[in-house]
DNA sequence: ACAGCCATGTAACTCGTTACATGATTAC
DNA sequence: GTAATCATGTAACGAGTTACATGGCTGT
């Protein structure tokens, strides 16, 4: 059976499995801003609610509405089936090689047709943002310890969360390197 | 007068200062291949083209059709309203934080959810194709050598390139260190 | 009282992709 | 002659975004 969903679904479901406790779709986009969103687009919380009614729809969610007072919320948990399906795609789908929209390379690579002050002013607050960055990660990296060990339920999250460390400590790096060579002129 | 265009259509533009001559659709496609794929998603032909008729209509780009033998080929070169508009893009549109949908870090954060020898698999592979990405971009780097310096015409490309053979390198570190904590356990 | 957060959705739209279709030229 | 490359497009579709709309709850 094939199920031929985006990776973003699957990337929901993973998020799924981080937590025991069913969640809303507004909780859910909070746990994709706080991880997700250093390594993947972030989805918008439309997306959240579609994609989640799509996965309701197929079985590997299921949703559970109940009054809060006056209104109503809808949680959400992975199924059995939607843990398989998952297991699946990551077993029997590539990876494939990351997709990149570097804003900050593409604008470098034309620098010729901007005034040079602009780009180094670009590549000023990128070096800033990535220090920006690279501190929020570091909050989320600093809330796994304790747990990031083999075989505990952040070890994989912090694996990640390191990689991304030392990328943000890079792309500021290479920014550096590029300054450098364009005020040596 | 707001541009409003997607960021694709300005690199288009972009590739097109890079050279004198004009070039046809396709033709741009092989350039875009060879330099914009390693920062940014390099367009499919389909909308090579469809962007091509919308900066022709705008006045961005010029078309020229001439007849090459039984077929009509259609080349493209930049006018001066384009290259306006690309500096006033590159002067007054903040470069905003890199996209990136990377693959990898997505299902290694999820790794708990699948066969432990799977994600061992999928970082070797990835460092094997860093390094064939970088192997690539090498080679259109030393196409660039000669006319890299301050000044020269191939100066910006020649800092990306340097930017992108670093950045294979340090993913390829980050995979490998991740894949010495997987192996720890 | 009012701001800000929690919570859920719909509608319109754009970007970009794949699949399809066509046909000329060039190299073997 | 036939495969690869050059060259140009159309059509259908999907992913994902922004804007819009609604309304309850919570803290000050």
């Amino acid at each position: 059976m094939r199920q031929d969903l985006p990776a973003t679904a699957y990337a929901l479901l993973g998020l799924l499995t981080l937590g025991e406790e069913p969640v809303t779709g507004y909780e859910l986009k909070q746990r994709a801003d706080s991880t997700l969103r250093f390594y993947w687009v972030s989805p918008a919380m439309s997306q959240i609610y579609s994609e989640l009614a799509r996965l309701t729809e197929r079985g590997l969610v299921a949703a559970t509405s109940e009054q809060d007072g006056g209104r109503e919320v809808t949680s959400y948990a992975i199924t059995a089936a939607g843990r398989e399906a998952l297991h699946t795609w990551m077993a029997d789908t590539p990876a494939g090689f990351p997709v990149l929209k570097h804003s900050v390379c593409l604008r470098l690579l034309m620098g010729h047709a901007a005034d040079p002050e602009g780009t180094v002013r670009m590549l000023e607050e990128y070096v800033e943002e990535c220090a920006a960055a690279r501190a929020d990660l570091q909050q989320v990296r600093d809330g796994l310890r304790g747990n990031d060990g083999p075989g505990q339920p952040f070890f994989h999250p912090s694996l990640v969360a390191d990689w991304g460390l030392d990328y943000f400590e890079d792309e500021a790096r290479h920014a550096r390197r590029a300054l450098d060579r364009l005020r040596e002129d």
